[in-house]
DNA sequence: AGTTAATGCACCATCGATTGTGCAAGCGCA
DNA sequence: TGCGCTTGCACAATCGATGGTGCATTAACT
């Protein structure tokens, strides 16, 4: 019955029933009553009509007065992908642990969305963003210094503020020699048998793009130059790369770097419609790691990268007193085919 | 130069800047200037001024004002998973596309966190909410009530608001009858050699095996009764279900039903360190979609649940004038071994 | 000229919580 | 009794935007 259909309790409300002022109501709910020499069985009183009545903090009030509002932003490229999804839910899983709340949203890699995004979030008064595989990182940067808003880069750097990105030339290094000795000595892989798809012109893909080089010239002799085809961050894209190179070769390489789980939809796009059997001597590479993509019928090695490491390393960096930007990089780890990892998911409790 | 390092501008700078009074300033900004009759000369001079100074709301303080915020929630169980995140990002494109700002938070699957995630939202003034795979929908829905909060279940159904859930019976049906015609006339499958993996005591898991045991009874004339093994939302005790099975009969069932994409990573990592052979003869329905799982090396029939009809639908009905709760049931899709479908990924656009 | 109506905008209370300041009552002590 | 100190709390301004109300001006019209 009580408050059934009255709108919530106030602070004004729960200081007519006790008879004390809002200050001390106030006082007494945000748990600085102490500060304020407030008795404690004043305070015992509050706390309890305040359950009574189902008292909970207008965060909206509180926000505008404090000018900060508990939330802490996660900005990512996009949801649906195991790699951001999984770096949510470890995000999450910080921002809990603080007694924050965590808002993840996406910005499409669309530079003028993300500086939408961060300002959206910075008038809800966030009170840290963190900044993930921007297209435009300084660009959101700005509009984030602008508001005196921390923020923190992480997957893909900027030049004004730190970044917490993967060791992408080690990952591709190590990525590209696990490719290349995936073939026995019988039948060693040759350098115009291995192809690089995906990837745009970030700093990801090209620190990638320059270890795969590097390392074909290193354990190859060679690097034919047209050995890589960017084809962004989109599996049809990516699907049309695999369909032209098919049509001009007649058939795939015998090996692939593929740049992202995104490019390797890609190329599931093209085994779709196409015989199994076409592709039972591939073997693929992919910068990225996703439990299903690792069992698929031909060996694929993927790099995992170590997200939780990232996360954790950024939460460290944006509660500390700003320095010049800096970058950190991540060590990564290659994972062999067949593999299926324990994922944040794991830490979650289940029924049994 | 101008406001670098001062706050923010407020109505109130602007209008001692331009001359008018704060409420004038304020409605210019928020577009009701016509309807307050204010002088198109004098919009034009502050929306000007507004511009030159990068006024943006205050989000905080209009959400107080008007006691809503232009938020609008999604609950998800968790992110990590292909058919949340991509929901997530549906549900994105739609809060966006009526200008608003949409938060993404997971509860964890526990009711406890489940009934705080929505408080704390509420406490933020949240306009809506969509509550997606909970597994305690009316404790939701009762803090959602309490507070006057527009709320619709998704996934799983709760009794006291409008559910939009999959048709998960018939989605069942299809998956089962697809699974046993996998298997030719020469060998056909027998009822013994069909089990079902995964799900709990919710509803989708119920829906889906009285599908199956009804399927099972109807095409192979008969259905052993303990051909389900609940293993809950996690891969790990799913493996261990599997683990057990295969301790107990020496090997695995010929044919699998697996509950969802999560109980499917538990037979990922049985598969992992066991010889790739010893599932070459296995088939297996999985009720969910994953790209990269519908190439694994042996058939994988797959449901598509219709998350972008799901919600377009809870987006129709959440805006409609309240009725006796009902369930709305969404046909999936079964999707053949070897497909690779399009998702809410393909209509962003991508850099060539 | 005088009345009415429309125009253009200012005033002010309000949303709910926070926080600096001030003051009365109570107490110890000379 | 009187001074000063502590205790316990109330007061009131404030955060930034909103929207109902009402008051001048000017225009329209008899």
């Amino acid at each position: 019955m009580d408050q059934q259909f009255k709108k919530k309790a106030t602070i004004y409300d729960l200081s007519v029933l006790s008879g004390s002022s809002p200050s001390t109501v106030s006082a007494v709910l945000n748990g600085t009553w102490r500060k304020r020499r407030i008795k404690e069985s004043t305070a015992e009183t509050i706390l309890s009509l305040a359950e009574r009545h189902q008292y909970t903090t207008n965060l909206q009030a509180r926000g505008l007065r404090r000018s900060r509002s508990g939330l802490v932003g996660l900005m990512l490229p996009i949801h649906d992908n195991r790699y951001f999804s999984a770096m949510a839910q470890t995000f999450e899983g910080h921002v809990r642990g603080r007694g924050q709340c965590p808002v993840v949203v996406s910005a499409s890699r669309d530079p003028e969305e993300e500086r939408r995004t961060a300002e959206t979030l910075i008038s809800y008064s966030i009170d840290k963003l963190f900044i993930v595989g921007a297209t435009d990182p300084d660009g959101v940067h700005e509009v984030c210094e602008a508001a005196g808003l921390r923020h923190i880069n992480i997957d893909l750097p900027g030049a004004k503020a730190h970044s917490v990105i993967s060791d992408n030339y080690e990952g591709a290094r190590m990525l590209t020699e696990a490719i290349i000795r995936q073939f026995g000595n019988d039948d060693p892989l040759r350098p115009d048998e291995l192809f690089l798809f995906g990837g745009r012109n970030d700093h990801a893909s090209r620190e990638r793009i320059a270890a795969f080089h590097a390392t074909k010239r290193a354990l190859l002799g060679a690097d034919p130059d047209d050995g890589v085809q960017s084809s962004g961050y989109s599996p049809d894209i990516t699907l049309r790369a695999f369909e032209a190179f098919s049509q001009r070769h007649g058939k795939l390489p015998r090996a692939l770097f593929i740049n992202s789980s995104i490019n390797m939809e890609g190329l599931l796009r093209f085994m779709a419609g196409r015989p199994a059997e076409m592709f039972s001597e591939l073997v693929v590479g992919c910068y990225d790691y996703d439990p299903f993509a690792s069992f698929l019928p031909f060996p694929v090695i993927m790099v995992r990268q170590n997200f939780e490491a990232m996360i954790a390393k950024a939460f460290e960096l944006i509660n500390e007193p700003p320095t010049a930007p800096q970058i950190f990089l991540i060590a990564p780890e290659l994972i062999q085919p067949r593999s299926a990892l324990k994922g944040p998911l794991d830490t979650l409790k289940d029924i049994a």
